[in-house]
RNA sequence: GGCAUCGUGGCCGAGUGGCUAGGCAGAGCUCUGCAAAAGCUUGUACAGCGGUUCGAAUCCGCUCGAUGCCUCCA
């Protein structure tokens, strides 16, 4: 394993953290997954790509990472009241198609636009109605620790009575008192002794067909408790990174700590660790106000937000370009100057890769390069510095076509080598298209002719009709670069 | 209203007490038949007002604004 001194922002603390892993080299990860009852919008992605570049870099330490996320296909309500409907169900009803033709149509949307993206699959990715035994038992567990009460054949968790020995509220900074005094009373249609109990187990209503029998009633689980049931399970009771949107501390994290509390008498989770918003055009993403993109029609560029599409890459790249703890705009100027820069970085990464260097001459620092690549991930996944400091190599390797070639072969060697390995390996961009087709492959010959014809005319110097081919190859988004040694050229 | 995070040059976005962020855009130059690409040069930015300090974008306070969550309203 390679010596670090990775660091993380633990939300637990609010403070950064040497990361030890609980067993030294496994790392147990857990990432709260959709409520697959839509397509998965962009600022979920946003969330995932963070954790995928997590996930990506502690591997690349070399840690045995078991990562789990699931899917939430049950129990997640609409709001906290009674009247509260699954949002799946709804969907179902609103479509009149089965609840798990819904969780199964989004379930395929949501691997199909992270794949896009180039997320790692997760190890473990269980799902809710999958584990309704081991909720059944964790809430038979919190009965018995009388942490939790029975009404009407529903089974909520008692905040107030876990609080007194343990705290509620520890992850978001929330007091009881605050809690209890901003929680509006119920209009008496509750079951809850306190509005700030939430839902462990429910009754179904007669029509509702998502339902799985249980000691208290045919019901479903809460939608906090899946999360318990799923990561104790494949993680065990304590592990080290747990995972999600920042939207998802309160209330959902804070009943994970209290559910587990309440049975193993610990904290579950070593470091918590949170993505930040994703807004568009400066405003929070909302379909109710249509401030909102899917992130199919960003790869289409059918939509009314942006005038051209971009690639699910340069949409990566983009967000890497900031800290994952931080809020991030999302916009079309932003995203133009990303595609531009993710351009030049992976053109670079293919000249390099092609001059190979035989002098000696060189005064590229790989130690210090290296080091400084190490540090800013070290430094809580800085990807957003990582990136600043390929963009330092991306400079000398432009500089290999001037007088002084920057780089020796030893240099060239390293950097070589390391420069994919950061981009490919732990960004997770520029990654290699899937092997040319067939038509490609034609179409590249053909590139190839017509750039030959083109020379010869430039030669002749018949620039009527060198123009001709590069114009017109340009309007195709073919564009040529006359370089020092032969015409490349570029798809846009 | 409560809790939390944040407010950096034309745009995006790093940076937590003194040391270059980086990308994109703009300007000038080099190269080129002309372009494109690339290289060189070029930006005294840190919401506002106070305070702490030898020194603050970085710490503290207030004001204004943004975002998320909890409410409220609808």
């Amino acid at each position: 394993m390679i010596d670090h001194s990775l660091v993380v922002l633990n939300s637990l603390s609010g403070k950064k953290e040497p990361f030890r892993s609980i067993k030294p080299g496994y790392v147990g990860m857990y990432v709260c997954g959709p409520t697959v009852y839509s397509n998965v919008h962009l600022g979920n992605c946003r969330t995932f790509i963070s954790f995928d570049l997590i996930y990506r870099y502690l591997n690349h330490l070399g840690y045995k990472v078991r990562y789990v996320r699931n899917i939430t296909d049950a129990g997640h309500l609409e709001n906290d009241e009674d009247t509260g409907e699954d949002r799946i169900a709804k969907k179902a009803r609103i479509e009149k198609i089965e609840p798990m033709e819904v969780v199964q149509y989004f379930t395929v949307d949501f691997h199909q636009i992270l794949k896009k993206f180039n997320n790692l699959p997760p190890g473990i990715e269980p799902t809710a109605t999958g584990h309704i035994i081991e909720q059944i038992e964790l809430i038979k567990s919190i009965l018995k620790e009388g942490l939790a009460y029975e009404v009407n054949g529903s089974v909520y968790f008692d905040v107030l009575k876990f609080n007194e020995t343990y705290q509620y509220g520890k992850l978001s900074g929330r007091k009881i008192e605050e809690l209890i005094h901003n929680t509006r009373t119920l209009d008496g249609q509750s079951d809850k002794k306190n509005p700030q109990d939430f839902a462990l187990w429910k009754k179904a209503e007669p029509q509702h067909i998502m339902r799985w029998p249980s000691p208290w009633s045919d019901g479903f689980p809460g939608w906090h408790l899946e999360c318990t049931a799923m990561s104790t399970k494949y993680l065990g009771e304590s592990f080290d990174i747990h995972g999600g949107g920042m939207d998802l501390k309160f209330p959902h994290h804070e009943c994970e700590i209290a559910q587990a509390e309440a049975i193993n008498k610990k904290p579950p989770v070593k470091y918590w660790l949170h993505a930040n918003m994703l807004t568009l055009n400066g405003k929070k993403m909302a379909k109710s106000t249509g401030n909102n993109i899917l992130p199919m029609d960003i790869f289409t560029g059918k939509n009314d937000k942006f005038d051209k599409p971009y690639s699910p890459q340069v949409v990566r790249f983009f967000m890497l370009q900031a800290h994952y703890t931080s809020v991030l705009d999302i916009s079309q100027k932003a995203l133009d100057a990303s595609e531009k820069g993710y351009q030049r970085l992976l053109e670079a990464v293919n000249k390099l890769a092609k001059h190979q260097p035989g002098e000696l001459k060189g005064n590229f620092d790989t130690d210090k390069w290296l080091k400084n690549c190490y540090a800013a991930m070290d430094d809580d996944f800085n990807s957003p510095l990582l990136i600043a400091q390929l963009f330092e190599a991306v400079k000398f390797i432009n500089l290999i076509f001037y007088e002084d070639y920057p780089i020796n072969y030893d240099q060239w060697k390293i950097l070589n080598k390391m420069l994919p390995v950061f981009i490919h390996e732990v960004l997770g961009i520029g990654v290699e298209k899937e092997s040319s087709s067939f038509a490609e492959e034609k179409l590249n010959k053909t590139i190839g002719l017509l750039i030959e014809l083109r020379n010869k005319a430039r030669i002749n110097k018949d620039f009527e009709t060198s123009d001709q081919i590069r114009n017109q190859l340009k309007e195709y988004g073919i564009h040529l670069k006359d370089g020092k040694e032969g015409t490349d050229f570029t798809f846009n």
